[in-house]
DNA sequence: TGACACTATGACTACGTATTCATAGTGTCC
DNA sequence: GGACACTATGAATACGTAGTCATAGTGTCA
């Protein structure tokens, strides 16, 4: 390449990476030949040289509704700063260790560690590294690792003093994997704001974050001979299903119990479900936890920084009291 | 690294390489030298000298449930081989020549190339370098760079013809944006088989492929003194969008007419909307494409391959004609 | 006209790995 | 015991770039 344009292979770098220090002459020589060659930069070898790659790594599971609506709004926000993302997805949390193994291979510029089946270990291992790397929207890491988080508690509190104001006598909470901490923190808020009015709120396992799981978990709460006034989801994907499997039984909503979910994904506002739930704004979760990766990286040792970014409530169908 | 574990660099990158090839003494001696200072081999290095990034690239719009599924599959199903996905997402058109310059500078074991909104031009620049590539899900890319759709045409055909059976005589489709060419070819499936017995089918633009989109012609729709008998819809997206609409507009589905949706996206078989739609098997295309960039590429100049897979339909309530 | 500043360019090297090629050690077999 | 095969290891090199330093050319000013 160098040969064909006939200058050094110093100067042709130069044309790429700092064009105004060649002469005008020279840059259209190179560029003509670059064109003729289909010479293109080799960013690998840059990244090697500069030690920068330009590409984000994001560890998250390979299923689920939120989790694809998380890493669009990544990949939207990372290219208007022109990185790249690069996409680390796991199917069982059993091969969570080969996903960070493999990002640890990459010398990725930052990596965002979503899920809460990442293990505290397995977190504290990726932020040893100088790598900048940030918890999303894992209890669990706060304190320990740098992390960004909706606020799940206050969140559902929310909810729960909604519901309240309602009127309500009787509660259920329906999570998906109870080990899972944004499961915990969810219902802890729900449990703590009911319970101060009274309340009662068990907790039922969906046993995962899908609708099929909310549709059974539904038809086995249709079963019981009392229904509770109101039932909180732990996430709106499963609290779809909860909605579908509840008319399925013959169940109103909001005319026999009053319903909510969290997360805040599109199709809670879509007419069909039109879903009272917490919105996350996954636009400011999503920018600060690229602010966390560019920034600096403050002083080390110093406790890692916890951004809890608060929710806004959505209200639809599912709470509100028919007039009749 | 070399030096603290008392070996050559050679030895060093054998163990993590070839690891048979080392006696275990060493071995051992090397991996904890290793884990003493936290050496982890490094990808961008490998890279460069072998010529290989076990990376995958795709180019896909950084909107839309059904892209999102989409990725999510590719990142799957690539991780099962133990490769990387790297997204390039653009959110405008005119985004997408940032985006392939950057695809370009990575040297990627391959390239999907993904939304119609990528020129032929651009196709076949993509392709005509040795870097293996393929367009998903692009009529207009068949023949002319190598590509993997769903059969745009026989689906919506197939669609149509389970209309036809249930006894229509009037029709309409609505498409998202008419310049994209799987709306094109959907259209030509709907029309000429409704044609073939004498339905006439108009088609009415929506103008994006979104929910809102969607709903918002719905409304249009709704306003006409004569309503068709069924509304095909080019995706399913924005048949939620329409559903919903005329729900909002006091229209029965599929009481008033019927409704189909094309795509097949989760959300479908969700039983709120139960949408009759042709479901692409993602799996099978996505596995394609992947098999497309992996093979040798076969012979150059021949022509390149044309994958079409065909779909399956899917019968939801909203062409379910009531037994009343 | 000589000292100096400034521009345009090239030679050289490092980044961390994989791939020859070479070499020392260790058996093995007739 | 010497020829040979085989194993374990190291030295040297290339991958394609960016940065450092050196140098030739070109003006500028006293």
């Amino acid at each position: 390449m160098a040969a064909e344009s006939g200058v050094s292979q110093t100067t042709v770098a130069r044309v790429f990476s700092s064009p105004d220090k060649v002469s005008p002459a020279t840059r259209e020589r190179v560029r003509a030949a670059a064109e003729r060659l289909g010479y293109v930069p080799n960013a690998i070898a840059r990244s090697l040289k500069s030690q920068r790659t330009n590409i984000v790594g994001a560890v998250v599971p390979a299923y689920g509704e939120y989790w694809q609506s998380v890493l669009a709004e990544f990949s939207r926000q990372l290219a208007e700063r022109s990185y790249q993302l690069l996409v680390f997805s796991f199917a069982k949390p059993s091969d969570v260790d080969g996903a960070l193994a493999s990002v640890a291979q990459y010398r990725l510029d930052g990596v965002v560690l979503a899920s809460a089946t990442i293990g505290q270990a397995q977190l504290v291992g990726m932020h040893s590294s100088e790598r900048p790397s940030v918890a999303f929207n894992q209890p669990a890491a706060e304190g320990v690792v740098p992390s960004v988080s909706v606020d799940n508690e206050a969140g559902m509190a929310d909810l729960a003093e909604h519901l309240v104001k309602l009127g309500i006598d009787t509660a259920a909470y329906i999570g998906g994997v109870s080990s899972v901490s944004t499961d915990q923190v969810r219902y802890r808020g729900a449990v703590q704001t009911l319970a101060e009015h009274g309340v009662a709120c068990p907790y039922i396992e969906a046993g995962a974050y899908t609708y099929d799981a909310g549709y059974k978990a539904a038809a086995q709460l249709a079963q019981r001979d009392r229904l509770p006034d109101a039932v909180m989801v732990g996430s709106d994907e499963v609290a779809f299903g909860v909605l579908d499997g509840l008319a399925n039984a013959g169940i109103s909503v909001p005319g026999d119990l009053l319903l909510t979910g969290f997360d805040g994904l599109p199709q809670a506002s879509w007419a069909g479900y039109d879903l009272t739930t917490l919105v996350q704004t996954t636009d400011v979760l999503v920018a600060r936890a690229i602010d966390v990766l560019m920034e600096p990286g403050g002083d080390p040792q110093e406790k890692p920084s916890s951004i809890v970014v608060p929710g806004t409530i959505r209200l639809g169908r599912t709470t509100r009291k028919s007039n009749a």
